[in-house]
DNA sequence: TGACTTTGACTTTCTCTGACTTTCGGTGTA
DNA sequence: TACACCGAAAGTCAGAGAAAGTCAAAGTCA
């Protein structure tokens, strides 16, 4: 059935985007040989709020269709992203987990900013630059646990 | 898309300008190769009084076209305290001031929680003793700033 | 039969453009 | 000085085009 197999295919998408995925509802139907509609009757049917999604949309030139999967627990999700960090990051890569967790809505625009700063190169300048990256990941780990225990 | 690229432009540029801006219409459309209209569309779409901004512009030989990201008394009140950090503080008193802020309602619970383990000692522990305190006031204020400029 | 799928026509929203208008500063002239 | 004119900006607006939303009717399957 059709209806699976774009389902399918979204949920794919939305683990390889770590469960946030933007995609083209006329791309994908063409890529698929089906009406657009039909992506849009698949999304309404299955990736419901009920469950677990969050959609949002932009019309127009350019526009598309963002699906979040809010599956997880908050904080297995958080656990995640703690262990992935380990004992050295850098700041691009920091940034990069952070967009992440925004993405998905597991800490505001305004933690993002903060937790961004707060791991900033400009942030640990007084340190020497072969010392900043254990330094960031550890501050940054204390902030997750911080916001997990909340 | 043009839109997005244009929006985002102009907000890195009130970034490095401190949340003012003043930029020329024709010079900035013809950088990006744009109609100058489109400068126009973007920013009476993005950058509106409801999300925080205030445009001003003035035609003619030498017109430019205004932006200023809107900050509150808040900010004010964030800025006083933001100089009363110092260069160096130590966690007991940043604990104090973080306190402060949540119960003036300028940051929330779960912000209060991330700044105080950003600024806590078990975050900083690689640093050596002597230099914790120079390198907190440091976090301490460019979390500060983050949240002053959102 | 009844619930779920599929389709396509129509609607709404967003982007982009270009023609036309308004405003501003400067410059030349009485 | 006062005024008219000119060129250089920015403002406005309507229209075209692109993309997503909606919905009802037709089709399918258990």
């Amino acid at each position: 059935m059709l209806t699976d197999a774009i389902a399918r295919m979204i949920e794919e998408m939305l683990n390889e985007g770590n469960g946030t995925l933007e995609l083209q509802r006329n791309e994908m139907a063409n890529r698929l040989g089906c009406v657009p509609s039909q992506i849009s009757y698949v999304i309404s049917s299955r990736f419901t709020p009920e469950r677990g999604y969050v959609i949002e949309s932009r019309r127009g030139g350019g526009g598309c269709i963002r699906i979040v999967r809010k599956q997880m627990s908050r904080n297995e999700y958080m656990m995640h992203f703690f262990c992935a960090i380990g004992d050295s990051i850098d700041e691009a890569e920091t940034v990069a987990y952070l967009r992440n967790l925004a993405g998905n809505g597991l800490i505001s625009e305004r933690e993002l900013h903060l937790m961004v700063s707060a791991t900033s190169n400009t942030s640990l300048s007084a340190v020497p630059p072969d010392k900043r990256n254990a330094l960031r990941a550890q501050v940054f780990k204390q902030m997750m646990l911080s916001l997990m225990s909340v």
